[in-house]
RNA sequence: GGGCCAUUAGCUCAGUCGGUAGAGCACCUGACUUUUAAUCAGGGUGUCACAGGUUCGACUCCUGUAUGGCUCACCA
């Protein structure tokens, strides 16, 4: 089976081409033109006294038949929902009513028609004229069970729009976030703006990128890990409040959690710092959430997650100390080491106190973290584009912030320092040499936009896909992305 | 990449101890002018994921492959 060419059973996709040899034969298009939808579904059912008695136009796909010889229902369905239609052999004369017969499942229709309500008291539109708009060559899933099939409903996601109603909420319910993180944004003042998807140099994070090739230029292209750098030289240019909501792409594992490409809302403001971003990460993720969902509560696999203000906020080294009893405030790369041993890790050859401190924390408390929780004060180690914290030059003022054990927003006040960037950079550069293929490549062309001076900034990245998963109770990302990457089928 | 599991009709699924495949929906034929998972009567439409092996005989047992799911690793 390919997934393009399925082999159905020969005579229904046969009898369907048949069909439309027939329609054609008799004049009619089976692929329609044209048709001015007047009414929607959903509109006449939940105003139905304003339209009971009155003509509609409707159209949509035609989803279930009910036939009674001389009269026959069938659903329709719109992008707004489902209304049930009545033909009558009375009604529409003997040629029109035999070609109704004729349609099948999942055609698509216009509906010319007066709005009753059944014995039944369902509200229906009692069809006086109906076109066929399109002809549909293969039979839908099966109406009561719908598409279960993860791996159809992901390649042939139209499908499962179709048949699972739910599915299309969920992503009805992204783009209302998506929208109200817009909103809120610009409503203080941020500029949307479009930085490079295909960068010379992957930058901004550490991930594996994606190779690609330009022709004319006859050069290495990569797709994007992050938009940072190019944000942060907008922020030299004069921008001082910026944000992009747009694609990353990371050369890495796919999981429930990781989509090679994924959404991400990257956001800089200028004279701002970390604890600026923790304020607005705070307040637009809780207002987002009351807005879109009407309370800050939120359920996501049975557990309770209160997205109500002030959220926890807890440095690194006291969350550790918290979750393992071990105390790392030293600077003391073999003590580090021996502590996290003791805790039962193996620790790289090369790794030093941050990386350390950091990978401790990785193991033994994110999965802690359930509740909306900002973690502080990174190691430098681990945050080559942060700046220094004032107290303590080994630390980074930045924070994470986890929800539900996931990692869902990152930020930091920017390094601007193009000096300590450099030195960055060089550190990056010999990790790189000793093997760690994510470490960050030195990107001459971003220090010398720093050495023109960048203001002191915060900056902000939330992972927008988890964020909608976590808001609508989806298991996978898959379920957030209309269509995941998937491996090619090859029979 | 490792481990576990799955793959049977268009869809959702059953299939006993190894004896050559079956149910609902969909589809086809007919009946039926307010049904709604319409109903009634009749019809099975299949390379049992793919390729080998064992066997008199394989959907079933074995090996490999493909795809997917979960999980671990990876993903600061």
């Amino acid at each position: 089976m390919s997934d393009g060419n399925r082999e159905e059973s020969p005579d229904l996709f046969k009898v369907r081409l048949e069909k439309i040899e027939e329609l054609r034969s008799s004049g009619i298009d089976p692929f329609g033109k044209r048709f001015p939808v007047q009414d929607q579904a959903a509109e006449i059912i939940a105003d139905f006294p304003a339209y009971d008695g009155e003509e509609v136009t409707i159209a949509g796909r035609l989803t279930a038949k009910r036939g009674h010889g001389k009269a026959s229902f069938g659903d329709l369905q719109d992008f707004s929902g489902r209304i049930q239609v009545y033909a009558r052999l009375n009604d529409l004369g003997s040629d029109a009513y035999e070609l109704y017969k004729k349609l099948d499942i999942g055609d698509i229709i216009g509906v010319r028609g007066t709005v009753f309500r059944t014995r039944k008291q369902e509200i229906t539109v009692a069809i006086n004229s109906f076109e066929i708009l399109s002809k549909s060559l293969r039979p839908l899933p099966e109406k009561w069970h719908g598409l279960k099939d993860i791996d159809l409903r992901y390649r042939q996601r139209y499908l499962d729009l179709i048949v699972n109603p739910e599915v299309k909420e969920v992503f009805l319910k992204r783009i209302e976030i998506i929208r109200a993180i817009r909103h809120y944004l610009e409503e203080r003042g941020f500029l949307e703006v479009e930085t490079p998807m295909m960068q010379p140099l992957a930058g901004g994070a550490a991930a594996r990128p994606f190779i690609t090739h330009h022709n004319a230029l006859d050069m290495e292209l990569y797709l994007r890990i992050a938009p940072e750098l190019y944000l942060k030289r907008l922020l030299v240019g004069g921008f001082e409040k910026v944000f992009e909501i747009n694609r990353n792409f990371r050369n890495e594992g796919i999981s429930t959690k990781h989509n090679p490409e994924f959404t991400m809302l990257e956001l800089y403001q200028a004279y701002g710092d970390y604890q600026d971003m923790m304020a607005i990460t705070e307040d637009l993720i809780s207002t987002v959430t009351q807005q879109v969902f009407g309370t800050t509560k939120i359920e996501y696999d049975d557990q309770e997650i209160d997205f109500t203000v002030p959220w926890t906020r807890l440095s690194m080294m006291d969350a550790v100390e918290r979750y393992t009893g071990q105390d790392f405030s030293h600077l003391d790369t073999e003590r580090a080491r021996r502590q996290a041993v003791e805790l039962g890790m193996e620790i790289s050859a090369g790794a030093v106190w941050g990386q350390i401190l950091n990978e401790v924390f990785e193991t033994y408390v994110e999965e802690k973290l359930i509740q909306p929780t900002f973690i502080t004060g990174h190691p430098v180690d681990v945050s080559p584009l942060a700046k220094r914290s004032q107290e303590n030059p080994s630390l980074t003022d930045r924070f994470e912030l986890f929800i539900n054990s996931w990692e869902l927003a990152n930020a930091f006040t920017e390094l601007n320092d193009p000096l300590d960037q450099r030195k960055r950079f060089e550190q990056q550069m010999d990790e790189r040499a000793r093997g760690d293929e994510e470490a960050h490549a030195m990107d001459e062309d971003f220090v010398t936009a720093l050495e023109y001076g960048m203001p002191p900034a915060g900056g902000l990245g939330i992972g927008i896909d988890r964020l909608v998963m976590i808001l609508t109770n989806a298991p996978s990302i898959r379920d957030v992305i209309l269509f995941p990457t998937m491996r090619t089928r090859e029979c």
